[in-house]
DNA sequence: ATCATGTTTCAATCCTTTCTGAACGTACTA
DNA sequence: TAGTACGTTCAGAAAGGATTGAAACATGAT
């Protein structure tokens, strides 16, 4: 059985994971794989979450895509195994990432376009609040570039360094 | 008719409110007040867009909720007029209040809770996991306090200033 | 080769959110 | 008073996502 903290620590992480565009159980399936030290297999995690196999399967899949988990195997044992990344910065700069990338991005390009090419008249509300826009929007281009390219350079080194492999 | 590069901002905010949680329609009429000079009303909301009178009603409410677009009245005309909220930093500090308080903050207390009452041993993995968490927490936290703490003294300084009304 | 064990896939189903459109309310006009 | 213009509401329709469960697949042991 699961203490108190640990299922509301998990059903949280399921509602934030709403929030920031992972479904609920993929996030919850992360906060379980966090919260145990060793290593989980699909049975438990479908068992204790009460998820079916199939969904378990996915979602721990999808977790190894974003990086956050990893598999590990146990000898003597025919069963897959999941751990949690132990960088925990990892799992929120990677989501930042993709979502600047395919949600930020094209934002601002659109917003360029229409300062550029849609032929605004210069004095114009509409013109100084777009142009206001673009500015803060290039302002957090840039910190977000800053931050990524920290997270690229450290991230090369944790592959180096920790070794996972699947 | 409107211009390639208009339909294409309306479209694209319209994808990046979802990202943010506000629905497309939301997202889309938004964009389609910023983008328009003079006040508009609800049918030509409805018309522009092509969504229906309903729709385009709860979400002009729902908007102006949020403090991102405002009615205004023009004399000799019943029908209600909509312009967009100049400062633009202030849509996007008014999500971000809203989202902190929903979704970020019960995360951080669930989190704290966990490292204060779940019993996890110093010095496992789980706990410097979690601790590591944390401390990428707070220190969020503190720099979306600092930033919340200027939005509100922004705020009222424009609200004394401009003097939009309902 | 067959069984036992474990994993993945995907069509069907369920659930949630969003959207529509008709009905209603209100206020103005003739 | 009836008619018109406009705004709002909400029950139900539609769309979109998440989840299940069973079948297919894979692998190792006997």
């Amino acid at each position: 059985m699961m203490s108190e903290e640990h299922s509301l620590f998990i059903e949280t992480w399921g509602s934030m994971g709403v929030l920031w565009g992972i479904n609920r159980s993929m996030a919850r399936i992360h906060a379980f794989v966090m919260l145990n030290e060793d290593p989980v297999d699909l049975d438990t995690v479908a068992g204790e979450l009460d998820i079916s196999r199939g969904n378990a399967s996915m979602s721990l899949k999808e977790l190894r895509n974003w990086g956050v988990i990893h598999r590990v195997h146990i000898s003597g044992d025919r069963r897959d195994f999941y751990v949690a990344e132990p960088d925990t910065w990892r799992m929120l700069f990677k989501i930042a990432i993709v979502r600047k990338e395919r949600e930020f991005n094209p934002a601002m390009q659109a917003l360029r376009d229409l300062l550029t090419n849609a032929g605004l008249e210069k004095g114009s509300g509409v013109y100084t609040r777009m142009n206001d826009l673009e500015k803060s929007f290039s302002k957090f281009d840039r910190i977000m570039k800053k931050a990524l390219g920290n997270e690229r350079r450290s991230r090369m080194m944790l592959d180096l360094l920790t070794g996972f492999r699947d």
